[in-house]
DNA sequence: TAGCTCTCCTGAGAGC
DNA sequence: TGCTCTCAGGAGAGCT
């Protein structure tokens, strides 16, 4: 499941590969992932002709710069791009296919389809949806601890639940929520409101510690995911609680907890962790 | 307005 | 072996 150091990774590495590349053609085969403009004839006549010539990050979402327009693309649980000869075979779960002037082109394969592509005229992805839905990224500046508190304490959720709602900060999901609130050893059921400025701080700064090392390491593979060099990440293996349910804390030796806090399997150390 | 639930979607794994 | 059921989860829509 990508999040924000997956996406960071994917990225980079598939910023070498398709930078200053020119999309020739387009195809299609599961249009629902196309989300703006609502036609897909209209999306594939703008996209065509459109080099690419950067490839940024808000949050989860990737942003492909071309000459007038911006791709917004999030990879939801299974998205993936890869570069490949266009006389390869094609993944039955490839959807989208940009076909370069250059022969070769970039394929976008979801398993689940529940990746989505919104395509803007330069400078109104950021006012419209759902960029403009999003909170501060962790490694912005506009990551403001009285800001992330306020919205924090304001609210009667589950601290879970408030960290993956991405109007509060743009990035963190099911996995670096678990490992973030283990590091700044709050429970996941604790409510905002309850939570202290230092917790709050505590939970700033082992959001953005823990995402920093997440990156290093190439992103968290846990089932499917790859970068767009069809390279898996490391960082699972650095996981404190996400995915450690019946295993010893490191910290303490008490087995690891898994609960269901909004839907989501949350995994914790109920020690370390008081509720 | 806040917060909860449902929906989309398919593969993996468990149980029979 | 093959079938059915459950689970995984990001985010938007819809409901209370």
């Amino acid at each position: 499941m990508p999040e924000l150091p997956e996406v960071e990774t994917v990225r980079k590495t598939l910023k070498q590969l398709v930078l200053n590349k020119t999309i020739n053609d387009i195809s299609i085969f599961w249009p629902k992932i196309i989300k703006q403009p609502d036609d897909v004839e209209e999306f594939k006549h703008l996209v065509i002709g459109q080099t690419i010539m950067d490839i940024e990050r808000k949050g989860k979402f990737l942003l492909f710069q071309l000459n007038e327009y911006v791709l917004v693309s999030h990879l939801r649980m299974e998205g993936k791009y890869g570069v490949f000869n266009h006389q390869e075979p094609v993944s039955k779960h490839t959807h989208v296919i940009f076909h370069f002037r250059e022969g070769d082109e970039l394929r976008y394969n979801d398993v689940r389809k529940f990746g989505t592509m919104h395509l803007f005229r330069k400078g109104e992805e950021l006012v419209s949806k759902p960029l403009n839905q999003l909170g501060p990224d962790p490694f912005e500046e506009k990551f403001i601890l009285n800001d992330f508190f306020d919205k924090i304490h304001k609210s009667e959720r589950a601290i879970k639940n408030i960290l993956l709602d991405q109007s509060v900060v743009a990035g963190l999901g099911n996995i670096y929520v678990d490992e973030t609130l283990y590091r700044a050893r709050i429970h996941p059921l604790r409510k905002g409101s309850q939570l202290s400025k230092t917790e709050v701080e505590s939970l700033q700064h082992f959001s953005i510690e823990t995402l920093a090392e997440a990156v290093k390491q190439g992103g968290t593979t846990i089932r499917s995911y790859v970068n767009s060099q069809g390279q898996i990440g490391m960082f699972q293996q650095q996981l404190f609680a996400y995915g450690q349910e019946n295993k010893p804390c490191k910290n303490c030796g008490t087995m690891i907890s898994k609960i269901k806090v909004g839907g989501r399997g949350t995994h914790f150390c109920a020690s370390c962790q008081k509720e």
